[in-house]
DNA sequence: GTCTATATAATGATAGAC
DNA sequence: GTCTATCATTATATAGAC
């Protein structure tokens, strides 16, 4: 019956997906939606209620793949190799990421609860890794999840920067997910501090934490 | 003559990258703006010429703080300690670093130079701390600072969610940005992968590169 | 420099036919 | 389910007085 080609509600639901994730919400109009999905603007808002209707059903969507058994596709992973296989295959997921990305950056509600969501899933698979002996033990699991997801999300939403910085369009093409690939491993193997800056760093955080910083380890970049 | 009290047009400045900073370019009329300055909408358009206007002033005055000295406060570091000091004494550089990231945000032509910009001061930074030995040589220095910078981005821009899950309001917060610059530190010091599990990956990199992912290092929250 | 008043365009949403 | 036509609101920007 309706199974041939996507219907109206469903291609309303993607085109969403993929301006609100490249334009943001705001920047998004209804009749440019309805455009994208070849429909009339009133169709939207018939199909959903209203334009913010319409974003807590993307946002429900995403969510729902989150969830799935491919979601660390999505959340990040070390392993680009594998991953740009899959997305090479399911373009519809690459709009998701970016979708994913924009909902963080917006702060509401719905963005509190897929970040908290996000961090739940890091701590618990880091400390999956501590068990196993492949992630080093934290003294603060909570912390570090939450930094992490930060990070992640920041490589996430500046992906395209990153690309257009080393020569590409993509985070996802090899030439440059190879490079970030490798500088990550990089510094989530050894590190980005060298041992005498540690040194030197342990000393200063235990003894003078309250000088006012001269001497201390200073880099752009750091949180 | 005019130096006692903020006249309009500087008025207008500081509010729009406050609340710039805050909702977004989207999110904030001209109005708001107006109300926000006390002035009428219209001296907004008189002095900016348009809205977009009064962001490019935005973005040059801002541009034009991270070409100063301290810089580094509103860039990043791993010494909160001293920038918490400096930036209680000036709030309006708060304001900045929100404005910062929602302009990296943005994607635009302004917030690529932006980036671009950030990227070469963090490469210098690091080149910098890799000749006096506190930094560890990378094999390719320009993507590692593309990646710390998108890293630390992410974190200024998701600082308030960071905080939030760990029970504070924002990132300055002492009980806050102790806490997550520790666990960065732990990741800068000594890395987030074992021993064992860098020795794993090694092999797997190299040997094993085409493999799909099974058994790689897979964890949430890396890139 | 600053205001009031207003023009003009775009937006989200509705009514009602098919 | 889908459309055309339209409403009410808000947006940016302008004109011209002070």
């Amino acid at each position: 019956m309706r199974s041939v080609d996507q219907q109206g509600e469903q291609r309303i639901l993607t085109a969403a997906i993929d301006l609100f994730g490249r334009q943001g919400f705001d920047g998004t109009s209804v009749r440019q939606l309805a455009d994208s999905a070849a429909v009339s603007p009133a169709l939207v808002i018939h199909h959903f209620g209203s334009k913010v209707g319409l974003r807590e059903a993307c946002d429900e969507h995403v969510l729902g793949f989150l969830k799935s058994e491919r979601a660390n596709v999505l959340l990040g992973t070390v392993d680009f190799d594998s991953a740009r296989g899959y997305l090479a295959e399911h373009p519809e997921v690459v709009a998701m990421s970016r979708y994913l990305s924009q909902a963080l950056a917006r702060g509401d509600l719905a963005s509190r609860q897929l970040f908290n969501r996000l961090i739940d899933d890091a701590r618990d698979n880091l400390v999956l890794g501590e068990q196993r002996g492949m992630i080093r033990p934290s003294a603060d699991p909570e912390a570090r999840a939450a930094l992490l997801v930060a990070w992640s999300a920041g490589l996430r939403l500046f992906g395209d920067l990153v690309a257009e910085r080393l020569g590409g369009a993509t985070l996802l093409e090899p030439a440059v997910s190879d490079r970030i690939a490798d500088v990550a491993l990089e510094v989530y193997e050894e590190g980005l501090l060298s041992a005498d800056s540690v040194r030197r760093a342990m000393r200063g955080r235990a003894d003078e934490a309250r000088r006012s910083g001269t001497g201390a380890v200073e880099v752009e970049s750091a949180p």
